[in-house]
DNA sequence: ACGACACTACGATTCGTACT
DNA sequence: AGTACGAATCGTAGTGTCGT
């Protein structure tokens, strides 16, 4: 919560959304609206499957006030919490909701054209859906929304500079301010996800990794960096965009998949290569990455879709 | 900027069971 | 035998705070 006077008209005066409906041929603006709003939900039907809203591409920037929202992004899930800003594109496998009991409170904007989508892309790939904003970048998408939802006669060029100006804020706040960060620091960082990718790479002839899998806790890669536990943890979420072992991790499953993809090993076999020795563990932590067991994966052919986007 | 410490949530592991 | 899944337990990671 930022505490400024925008958030706080919006709050004091309740939910309210408002749908743009411009003629969409005419403008073929690169960045357009589609709707805005604030919302406070207590009711627990409220869930959005990014695979059930048409095929029209948007995306959509929900931030959140208070409360508590899901989020299920690529088979990840995350808890939306004050603060928290969530980006997502639709159609995508995605589903956010309240859950029985609980209430969320947010603003959102949702905006079509190929320079929002790719800009979205962008910062998803970069970031992922869940993001911490500077208060800055919040008091501006509020104050965004706040004029999409009040201004009584909204121009297509109006709502296309708001919905730009949002994205400009998002793009400043989190990918500028990664090539302001010190270079020796980032280096460092940079060298650490060298070791990581170094210890999960193995010969096509021996399955084995290149070196022991302890040597990636996060204790072990604060060593190597020179630094100590905590503080390398917040350097590395910081750098990185998540934290040290959510890193090691997703590097894990990628691996995994591959070689489920690339081979004929058992599960077992694959598990122990990617530094994991049990493989019921294994199999949960594939499923909560892919939504599919190891075997099913194996069957389906994913990974040629899921390349990179881990 | 960085380290040290403490606290807590949740991730990692083990075990048992079921299914193919 | 290989794999999947749930429950229980324990250890670790993330993070806040304070001091240097």
């Amino acid at each position: 919560m930022t505490g400024n006077s925008v958030l706080c008209d919006m709050q004091a005066r309740g939910p309210a959304m408002k749908v743009i409906s411009l003629p969409r041929g005419r403008h073929q603006l690169h960045t357009m609206p589609t709707n805005a709003g604030y919302d406070r939900v207590q009711d627990c039907t409220y869930c959005w499957d990014g695979r059930r809203r048409g095929s029209t591409p948007f995306a959509i920037v929900q931030h959140t006030l208070a409360g508590e929202g899901n989020l299920r992004f690529e088979g990840r899930h995350y808890r939306l919490r004050a603060g928290d800003t969530m980006l997502v594109l639709v159609p995508h496998d995605h589903c956010y909701w309240l859950e029985t009991g609980g209430s969320w409170e947010f603003f959102w904007i949702a905006m079509y054209g190929k320079e929002a989508l790719r800009l979205q892309r962008a910062l998803l790939d970069e970031r992922g859906p869940v993001l911490r904003l500077s208060d800055k970048s919040i008091e501006c998408l509020a104050e965004n929304v706040d004029a999409l939802i009040r201004s009584p006669e909204l121009t297509a060029g109006r709502a296309s500079a708001l919905a730009y100006e949002t994205l400009m804020a998002l793009h400043d706040d989190l990918l500028v301010q990664d090539v302001a960060l010190d270079a020796t620091r980032t280096g460092v960082i940079a060298s650490i996800q060298n070791h990581i990718h170094a210890c999960l790479r193995c010969e096509p002839d021996t399955l084995a990794p290149q070196v022991e899998d302890d040597e990636l806790d996060v204790a072990s890669l604060a060593q190597l960096a020179g630094l100590s536990r905590s503080h390398f943890s917040r350097l590395f979420t910081r750098t990185v965009g998540m934290s040290p072992a959510q890193y090691v991790l997703n590097e894990r499953m990628k691996r995994a998949a591959h070689l489920l993809e690339a081979t004929d090993l058992s599960v077992k076999a694959i598990a122990l290569s990617v530094g994991i020795h049990d493989p019921n563990y294994f199999s949960k932590l594939f499923r909560h990455a892919f939504s599919l067991s190891p075997s099913e994966f194996r069957l389906s052919g994913l990974y040629v879709n899921s390349r990179g986007r881990l």
